[in-house]
Parts: structure tokens; sequence; C-alpha cells
DNA sequence: TGTACATCAGTGAACGCGCGTTCACTGATGTAC
DNA sequence: TGTACATCAGTGAACGCGCGTTCACTGATGTAC
């Protein structure tokens, strides 16, 4: 994917390539963890391998590039930590299951903050996300609407609900990539957005400072509104 | 501006040095404007100045606190705005004021994404920001929380509406300094914060781009998203 | 099978850049007597 | 009043830093015959 020039699909060298890019990735993972997107660096990456820092270019074309590889990283993480906890709470009601995700989605964010930050926080200047970002940036959101399309599906979930017709204000195509049922009168998937939306606004509020002297317990809070948000999309205890 | 012309001793050199300490912030501004915080350069300031990068620090003794007061510039420059949507509004009722409050401040973060994104984006690295920032910072949600206070006061708004307690979980003098009545088993102050966090993060998303390929009609979206929060607080229409 | 050749990883020096900040200094402006 | 002195703005050179990226190169590893 970002290797430079054709390459055997197997073989020992392609192993030993496999194996350093992973390395090179990890340990730019390290820094970002530590020390946030903006002080990552080509060269401290490279010196910390105890390789030459053009060296990393074999790897990665561009520090660009290894942004791209971070980001999706960090939106696989998130999207798997959301899928473990659904998987989870599988046998709780679908209120507790919501719950349940919503928490995981924030505690992966207190863990790591400048990851979330990478890819939820203000733009990284003169970066432009490519293509490959999309699908992992969506499984968050995937995992949460899969929960309210199980409601409606047996019945527990009014899609009706709240039929202000601002489904119409979305692209028509975002209900059915997100199994919710496409009605241009209801609200139902625009609700979904907003919850999430929601969500991040919360997280991000919290791990940024801005609710510093406002809340005091942050983690109570946050139930609270999560099971504000159930209710805005008609979850069911 | 200032007079030509012979001056009192006193007080001459002083109101040069406010007026190029102010030009300073504004030539900064623009360059935060248009490039970003992490581009904001002492040099390119200077250099747009015509004066040597050194004599900069006569005015701002570093970097960090020429930052500071573009920080405290962009949360009253969104203050006001909120403040003047509320009084510009001041005639309807209480869900379309706040209405008008909201989308104020969407209408103000799509002018300014750049300054927007530095008192509510990722925070700057190696930067912490200082007690001058605090008051100017709660600014828009005093402009909302009065609204809610006013529906209390004439009887319009119940602030024991959804009483989850969760109240208690927010720092105690937030309540009473924001002008809302204190009541550790009810949610207002809480579903205030809530509502503005949500705000925050619709507006975020579509400034950061997290909506580009779901939301098609942002300022509808986003308008019905308000309408919810008002549902949420109780405003009445 | 060994050998000639092609491919690739990794090196180290260099380019060109811009940054924040310091410092000794020169003039101009204000002040005290 | 003029004069001596103090204060301040602004200069230009320098320090020290680290960055992303390029490039010609050396060896090592793989491959084809």
């Amino acid at each position: 994917m970002w290797q430079t020039g054709p390459m055997p699909a197997t073989g020992a060298r392609a192993r030993v390539r496999a194996e350093l890019t992973r390395e090179i990735a990890e340990v730019a993972r390290r820094h970002l963890a530590s020390d946030g997107a903006a002080a990552l660096s080509l060269r401290a990456v490279a010196r910390e391998l105890g390789m030459a820092s053009s060296a990393v270019y074999r790897y990665f074309p561009s520090r660009d590039e290894l942004l791209t590889a971070l980001i999706v990283e960090a939106y696989d993480a998130l999207g798997e930590t959301a899928e473990r906890a659904a998987a989870a709470a599988a046998a709780g009601d679908l209120r507790d299951r919501w719950l349940a995700v919503c928490r995981a989605v924030r505690g992966w964010a207190l863990a790591h903050p400048h990851e979330y930050a990478l890819v939820y926080g203000s733009p990284v200047p003169g970066y432009a996300a490519p293509q490959a970002t999309i699908v992992p940036a969506s499984r968050v959101g995937e995992v949460l609407c899969r929960l309210v399309a199980e409601g409606i599906a047996d019945g527990a979930v009014d899609p009706h609900l709240d039929a202000t017709g601002a489904d119409a204000t979305l692209e028509p195509d975002v209900a059915p990539s997100m199994g919710l049922p496409v009605d241009s009168g209801g609200s139902l998937a625009a609700r979904a957005i907003f919850a999430w939306t929601s969500l991040y606004g919360m997280i991000s509020f919290e791990l940024f400072g801005h609710t510093h002297n406002v809340v005091a317990d942050h983690a109570a809070f946050f139930d609270d509104a999560a099971g504000r948000l159930a209710g805005v999309l008609g979850l069911p205890a």
C-alpha cells in the first residue's frame, strides 16, 4: 500500500520489509501518542530505530503517507474497541448496549488522547485525508447504527419518532449504507448522526479541557448524556 | 486611529505603543485566519509589518503570549456574535431566540474556521491556556443559559424536566454562575452543558469535514438538531 | 552448479528552509533640574 | 530656558535548532541461465 515499487508477495525480503514497515509505524504511533501529531518527525522515528532518516523513505514515501497510516490505525483501533464493546454487551437490552459502546469510545479516547485528536481534532494543516481513511472512519458509526437497526427489526424502536423530515438533509445513500430504513419524512438517520456528533462533542470537550471547571464527574455526566441520546433515538431500556 | 500634531508629553509614547500592539495582533490574526495556528510565526508577522523580528519582542514577550491574545480575541468575537444574535432576536419566542444564537455561533465558526479551531480544536501542543482566557470563553454559554433562565423566570420552562440528578455531576458553582436554579436532583444545568457540547460537536464535525459525505444540507441539518436540543431544554415554541 | 546480473536496503552528506529568541548597539523621545 | 540624563523602540547579526527531502553511493540479497 505505501511500499515503493513492485514487490514479491512472499519471500524473506518481503517479510523483513513488512516487519520493518510495521516497526516504523509502531514507533511513529508511540511518538504520536506521547507528543502529538505536530511533533511527529520522520527523523526522530529514524533516530529511535537507529537508521538513517533517508532510509525511512524506502518504506514511506513521505511524512504524509506515514500520517495516513497512523490515521487509519487510529480509526481501526477505535472501531474495533466499539465493536468489541457491542459484542461484549450483546446480552443486555438496547440501552445498555448503547451505553456500553459510548463508554468504550470515550474510554479509548481518554486512553489515546493524541490519536483521538489526530482523527477528530482540528485537521492537520496541509494534510488532506485520502480515500483510504473513509471506510475505517465509519466503523464506530456503523456499530451505533446497527443497534438502532436491530431495535427496529424487532419492533422495539419506532422509526417514525420525531418525524421532522430531517433525513432529507442527509446524503441519500447514508441511511441504507448504515442499515437504517429510508424515510425522507422521518429523522431517524439524522438523529443517529446527531447522536454521534454529540458524543464526539462531549468527548472532545472533556479531552480538550473545555469542561475543566464545569463538570466534576465526567464519567457520570457522560453516562447521563449518553442515556439522553439513547432517548433521542428511541432506544428502550 | 490617532491624531497627528503636538501631543501631551505624557501618553504619546503609550498611545503609539498601544496602536502598534494592536497592529501586530491584527496582522497575526490575519495570518492565523488564513494559515492556521501552527503556521503562525513571529517572524512572518514582523516581516509583513516591515520591522525586525526582534522588535516584536518589545510588544509580546513570546509567541505564546501572542497566541494568548489571539485566543482571547477569538473567544470575545464569538461571544459578541452570540450576544448580538440574542439581542437581535429579543422579540421572538424562546425557541426562535435559541435557534438564532445557535445559527450565529455556527455562522461565525464557518466564517472563521482557523480561529474556531484555535479555541475549540485540539489543544496547541506545548501551550497551556492561562487564566485570562477563562472569562471570555464562557460568554457563549452564558448567552444560552440566560435564555433558559428567562424561560424559567416567566414559567415557560419547567426546570424539573427529566430529573435524572445529573446536575450533581457538575461543579457546584456552575448553575448559579450561569443564572440557573440549583437543584441537585435535577438535570437542567447538565442539559444546558450537554446542549452546548452538542452544538460544538456538530459545528466541529462540519468544519473538520467529518460529515462531508454524510450530510448534504448542513444548515438544515444543524437547524433540525438545534431544535431538538431546544426540546431537550424544554424551550417552548 | 556456479556465476553474472539485477534489485533492493541502507548510508551519510548535503540542500534549503524557517523558526524563536538573545544581545549589544544606535537613535530618538521624554524628563528632571 | 536649555541641558544632561534616562528611558525606550527598533536594528541587524547571530545562535542553535530541527525539519523534510534528495542523491550518489556501497554492499548485501535474490534471480536467471
